[in-house]
DNA sequence: GCCAACGTTGGC
DNA sequence: GCCAACGTTGGC
């Protein structure tokens, strides 16, 4: 079992509003960084779980858990001209971006905001919170993932 | 293969 | 809106 960060900025898909699908369910489309696409193609699991982030709003940080639900497959919106993800370069016999499809797992008791993850040595390495890291889908390792789970137990300050 | 220019990300 | 930092692009 691996664990992950994924980031959304709210304004465009939430914590909130993944848990508001249907099926409770999303494909994580629009993903256009290579590393980032290589985490989704090479290294996740179906039932991985991850934290979901979110990015450039009031409030970031860590809104809720979530679980990869599907082996990866291509990106839908690159084939797709009126796509804002559209890619040219991409064909259906070899596409570019692959995604996998994420699923609600549960929410927390408290959401953990970035000063707070800031704030705890045992995630002073975590990926995510370095210096300059841009990257939309990051790893996490099981004891920072244990340990944003425990602050999300308590309010904080 | 180098590297400058450019666009994007994301916190503040 | 600003700025630091990074990834990508394209000329050479």
């Amino acid at each position: 079992m691996n664990y992950w960060l994924f980031k959304s900025e709210p304004d465009v898909f939430s914590f909130a509003d993944l848990k508001a699908r249907p099926r409770q369910t999303e494909p994580w489309s629009g993903v256009r960084n290579y590393q980032a696409r290589n985490y989704m193609r090479d290294n996740m699991m179906v039932g991985d779980l991850a934290l979901f982030y979110h990015s450039s709003c009031a409030e970031p940080g860590v809104a809720g858990v979530i679980r990869i639900a599907s082996e990866p497959y291509p990106d839908p919106t690159q084939f797709n001209p009126s796509d804002d993800y559209f890619d040219p370069k991409a064909t259906p016999e070899k596409p570019i971006w692959m995604l996998v499809d994420v699923a609600w797992e549960k929410d927390l008791k408290h959401p953990v905001g970035l000063p707070r993850l800031r704030d705890t040595p045992a995630l002073s390495d975590m990926a995510t919170l370095r210096k300059g890291n841009r990257l939309s889908i990051t790893p996490v390792t099981a004891a920072e993932f244990k340990a944003v789970l425990k602050l999300s137990q308590t309010a904080g300050e």
